[in-house]
RNA sequence: GCCGGUGUGGUGAAAUGGCAGACACGACAGACUCAAAAUCUGUUAUACGCAAGUAUGUGGGGGUUCAAGUCCCUCCACCGGCACCA
């Protein structure tokens, strides 16, 4: 069925698209090239994984945002750096090549190539030789070079923590994919059970950036919510290490406190059950319990080991411990409640002033002694109370039962006993992180070769002059049985000289991801990661100026990044601490149904279906006019039609249809007179709305704007020029497609890109009288019209006119009179 | 449990403490048409009323103020994140 047009847009829009490619339209000057010396502007989108599924309508929402400030900025005279590329590296493809032999090299062009066709339908002002991908040696080349840096630095180093292994899948899994059942956990595809194995595995010190991470934060121009993400993600918290001896022993244990006020109140110790020092301490009558215990935490999920319900378990050990301000003898026990990745992997157990041991304590009938008594007045305070209350108080007070502490407010008490723990050499002050180190190693083909080389334990870095180490071709992408990484098949390429063999695992999909936004800005240079007078210029102050993407990447993706720009910026790479200044998430966009886009619904949206429906200025229109940036909002067919309704409008100003359908100029509607006084208001009012919601993202009203206008132009039969032209410049950011072409239309050769973005003018602003509301006592009893700018004493007069001044105050004195000029007058009666 | 966010017409949503519902969608009515589609015009928070109008109304309750969707306290619902981090 051939449905009728309200505009051609399917004839004009590929026209201008080929048009902005072919004369390289979008180019951004580099320094040195005309045109940098304008003011830059660097607004990213977060680069996408290019699936075999393609765009859906999500993706647009972003890049239509980022294009509108582009195009916008490039009217205001800035030299915009707006690129794309492909975060290419990653599993689906290499699932698939695993499945039918075809290399991941092959699908990922085909998505690839995919993507940007739907993405250049979209008409996006992206500076296409800037393009990247993560997968090309050229580009990975760099990856491994930043790895060579970390290296050199002793920021990456090998670990052997155990993983989780599917020996019926022949492959690592991650930890979100291992699911806790009744017959103990299996894998997420295929329910097979899984297990813990130790396997060779690269980390990155992150964890000494960490202060640096948090402290960072506060400068940067990001959602408050998320920048509270990444603080808890960080995790600082701050106390004292405290060295407790083991009873007729000379092992020491560790703890880390946030409450070293509590010492006294420590009635026992609990070890991780993975703590080094378990084997060791355990007498030999407790040692079968302890060995069974241990072997049930190993097969635990760490689902299932984090799940609060569940009750408390543990084992003692045989052993004691000395409490180093009163040498008490506490037992020492092992629980899993104690995580060995967190601080020294054991505790001092205080149960009366903590939920945990508390309740640890009340199972194990462990001794329970008060040290901190609530502040009265305190809702847990108990007058003469010194025994123990039957739930935990965590809060500050004062010290007791506590020697040298007692009396001390709970501040107070722990800066005492941090300095005796110093004095004394029993502790120390520290600063803990929950901050993990990133575990940066894949058993997977498809992602970038590490650059070292092994020689049985030693390992060293390959050469800078020997990058890219590529990929070897493989005739089988599965994993080794024994659990090695694909490439350990790949004989050839893995054994450099005797002895000397290729590090078989891959790097995760996050490294290429940490750094792109650097190479857009010297995407071609081949003998540095990015020249340093580039990256002054783009980078330079701010770094990115708008960097709009999903909240799903609130903490990985932005803090892998942030780690690696300030590793960059010690070596002199960057020029500042921090890559991204301005950073916005835009909301998901639902299905019509309002639930989350997905096949299994059958509610997904492809936006090439909307773009031969009603072109793709209606699409981003849409996207845009749905309602703010950062909300969640369903998808609506219905208001589609809506903004494509409105553009059609739009293009009817100044075209006219023939009998046979075609579409053509009407110099009938357009004339070169100088608009009205109420139609110069309407273009300004429009301007100074515009030019303001963009700058603040705030595009649906920017869009309602604009329709306002367009309804006072319909209005009028015959246009003034001057107006149609000023419409069209205010919605190019929007509606690109059409407003290249009807200002073609109007006889402009060049494309209105690089035209001056329009100028309110106050003195067309100003109107000849304002109304102002007659209130008694706060209620709206009437309107009364007056010059702008009026005085209280000549409204007052006008409004105590007003017959209904004198229904509404009748029997009543008037107790005050509020004035706000141009706006209001209030009668208070009474 | 803790942290953050959001609650406004039939729907998506607007509103520097100053006329709540801009702009759209949908619905209804009218114009054009043989008819329909498209387009154009008008109405559209709720209750009462023929109407002018009056009252009520921004999740619930309380407060500050001449004036509260907006500020404060409290409760509820939903969404997102974290969750034995000592």
């Amino acid at each position: 069925m051939q449905v009728r047009k309200q505009f051609p847009f399917a004839s004009f829009e590929p026209v201008w698209q080929r048009h902005w490619l072919e004369n390289s339209t979008f180019r951004a000057a580099n320094p040195g090239e005309p045109g940098s010396e304008k003011p830059k502007y660097y607004a990213l989108d977060m680069f996408p994984y290019p699936s075999g599924a393609g765009l859906h309508v999500g993706h647009p929402e972003g890049y239509t945002a980022t294009d509108i400030v582009c195009r916008y900025k490039r009217m205001k005279g800035f030299n915009v750096l707006h690129p794309m590329g492909w975060d290419a590296f990653g599993l689906p493809a290499e699932q698939y090549a695993v499945q039918t032999g075809t290399h991941p090299r092959i699908t990922t062009e085909t998505n690839i190539a995919n993507f940007r066709r739907q993405i250049q339908a979209l008409g996006f002002s992206y500076d296409w030789s800037r393009e990247i991908n993560t997968t090309d040696p050229a580009y990975y080349k760099w990856t491994q070079w930043i790895f060579i840096q970390l290296y050199k630095k002793g920021l990456a180093y090998v670990s052997h923590a155990p993983v989780w292994y599917c020996p019926a899948l022949g492959t690592v899994l991650a930890n979100e994919e291992v699911l806790p059942t009744p017959e103990g956990p299996r894998s997420e595809r295929g329910n097979h059970p899984v297990e813990r194995r130790p396997l060779r595995q690269w980390m990155l010190k992150i964890t000494a950036y960490a202060e640096r991470l948090l402290n960072d934060l506060d400068q940067l121009d990001w959602p408050e919510s998320l920048k509270e993400m990444q603080r808890n993600w960080i995790g600082r918290s701050e106390g004292a290490e405290v060295k407790f001896m083991v009873d007729s022993s000379d092992d020491v244990i560790t703890v880390f406190t946030t409450r070293p006020d509590t010492l006294f109140g420590a009635t026992y110790m609990v070890l991780s059950p993975e703590h080094p020092l378990v084997g060791k301490l355990t007498t030999p009558e407790q040692q079968a319990a302890v060995q069974k215990y241990k072997a049930e935490v190993a097969n635990k999920s760490d689902l299932e080991r984090t799940d609060l319900a569940k009750e408390k378990s543990g084992v003692f050990t045989g052993a004691y411990a000395i409490n180093p301000v009163n040498e008490a003898k506490i037992p020492i026990w092992i629980a899993d409640y104690v995580l060995m990745g967190y601080g020294t992997g054991a505790i001092m157990a205080v149960p009366a002033h903590d939920e945990r041991d508390h309740e640890f304590a009340s199972i194990y009938l462990l001794p329970i002694i008060e040290v901190v008594r609530p502040l009265i007045g305190h809702p847990e305070y108990v007058e003469g109370s010194e025994t123990a209350s039957a739930a935990a108080f965590t809060g500050p007070g004062i010290a007791v039962n506590s020697d040298l502490l007692n009396g001390l407010p709970t501040d107070e008490a722990k800066a005492r006993m941090i300095s005796w723990l110093e004095e004394t050499g029993l502790g120390a002050r520290r600063i803990q992180y929950k901050l993990r180190d990133w575990l940066f190693s894949r058993q997977r083909y498809w992602g970038e070769p590490f650059p070292v080389i092994w020689n049985g334990d030693q390992h060293e870095v390959l050469s800078e002059s020997d990058l890219p180490l590529t990929l070897p071709e493989l005739d089988d992408y599965k994993p080794s049985p024994e659990g090695l990484a694909p490439l350990a098949k790949a004989k050839e390429w893995l054994a450099v000289s005797e002895g000397r063999t290729r590090e078989t695992n891959t790097m995760p999909q996050w490294a290429g991801s940490s750094w792109y936004y650097l190479r857009y800005c010297d995407p071609q240079n081949s003998h540095q990661l990015i020249d340093p007078a580039i990256e002054k210029y783009w980078m330079g102050e701010k770094g990115v100026d708008l960097y709009i993407g999903g909240a799903e990447h609130a903490v990985l993706h932005l803090l892998y990044a942030r780690f690696w720009h300030k590793v960059l910026f010690d070596l002199g790479i960057v020029s500042t601490p921090e890559p991204f200044h301005k950073l916005v998430n835009q909301g998901i966009i639902l299905g019509e149904d309002n639930r989350k886009m997905s096949k299994a619904w059958g509610n997904v949206v492809n936006p090439d279906d909307v773009i031969a429906e009603f072109g793709a200025d209606s699409l981003r229109l849409f996207e845009m006019f749905m309602g703010p940036l950062e909300q969640m909002k369903p998808w609506s067919t219905s208001g589609t039609e809506g903004v494509y309704r409105f553009l059609g409008r739009v293009w009817r100003l100044i075209m006219e249809e023939d009998q046979e359908g075609h579409w053509h100029f009407a110099p009938a509607k357009v004339t070169d007179a100088a608009p009205s006084d109420d139609l110069q208001r309407s273009v300004h009012a429009a301007i100074q709305k515009v030019t303001h919601d963009i700058e603040k993202l705030q595009f649906n009203t920017a869009i309602s704007a604009l329709m306002i206008l367009v309804n006072d132009l319909t209005k009028e039969t015959v246009r003034p020029r001057a107006a149609i032209e000023t419409l069209i410049l205010l919605l190019a950011p929007f509606a690109p497609h059409m407003a290249e072409e009807l200002w073609h239309q109007l006889g402009h050769p060049k494309t209105l890109a690089y035209e001056p973005w329009p100028v309110a003018e106050a003195r067309y602003l100003v109107k000849s009288e304002v109304e102002i509301v007659f209130q008694v006592n706060g209620k709206v009893r009437g309107h009364v019209s007056v010059a702008p700018g009026s005085t209280k004493e000549t409204v007052e007069p006008l409004a105590k006119a007003l017959p209904a001044f004198a229904e509404w105050t009748a029997g009543k004195s008037i107790k005050k009179v509020i004035f706000v000029p141009d706006k209001l007058i209030n009668f208070v009666v009474g």
